[in-house]
DNA sequence: CGGTATCCAAAAGGATACTG
DNA sequence: CAGTATCCTTTTGGATACCG
């Protein structure tokens, strides 16, 4: 994620766009917000073991998508609200239909792991 | 992707198997093998600059979760053909219509980015 | 509180050479 | 043809310190 440089410029425009959507935090977060607006520390403590650094950029890029809505009040302490536009919200919702079929067929994976790695250490 | 190592290995077991459908090359090989079953080189062609070590990999990560299916013919030359599974498929089927999704918004996200962009570089 | 900047460690990924 | 093995480069991600 983040600003992709010279390599990854190249690749196909939508590919990129799916790369945010897919990518590690990206799709916990889309996730998270799919139920309610969170505040930035709010969001890090919801969603466990992510850096401030990765949370901000994983944001940036998700609002400069147009996926996410950043609401910053100019208030003191800073308060700065998240959402999901509406772009935001059918990308957000086709990634947890994907991430609760992973669910879903876990066992089976796991299923299939065991043959794999049964049949080739004897 | 490939043997994940320490690090990534006490994530939620689900989400390490939505990592490998939604990797970098997971998506495009799950994707082609939509259309047909592929042999090795073909496959490599078909998706065109990928290493042979990543494609490889991605293959054996597929295979070991059960989505993908390896025929390894005992001929004279080598003859592998790769399809998807059951498993596989629906699998491949949830990703084909994210790709697509972020296909048909592009537009949007594209002209997100440019006001996002505008708005900062005046 | 909500970031930015910097530095460093780890992982992903590619090029090349080699093999059954 | 379909890989494996090795080496090297690029990218990712975390820790830390600092700022408005």
């Amino acid at each position: 994620m983040g600003r992709e440089a010279t390599s990854r410029e190249d690749m196909c425009p939508h590919r990129l766009v799916l790369e945010h959507v897919t990518s590690r935090w990206g799709v916990l977060v889309l996730i998270q917000l799919l139920e309610r607006s969170y505040r930035f520390s709010e969001l890090r403590r919801a969603i466990g073991r992510v850096s401030e650094k990765m949370l901000t950029q994983t944001l940036q890029t998700l609002e400069r998508d147009g996926l996410v809505h950043r609401d910053a009040r100019p208030v003191i302490p800073p308060r700065v609200d998240y959402s999901l536009t509406d772009l935001g919200r059918e990308a957000a919702e086709q990634v947890r239909s994907l991430a609760r079929w992973t669910e879903r067929r876990l066992e089976d994976v796991q299923e299939a792991r065991r043959a794999y790695d049964e049949a080739r250490t004897p």
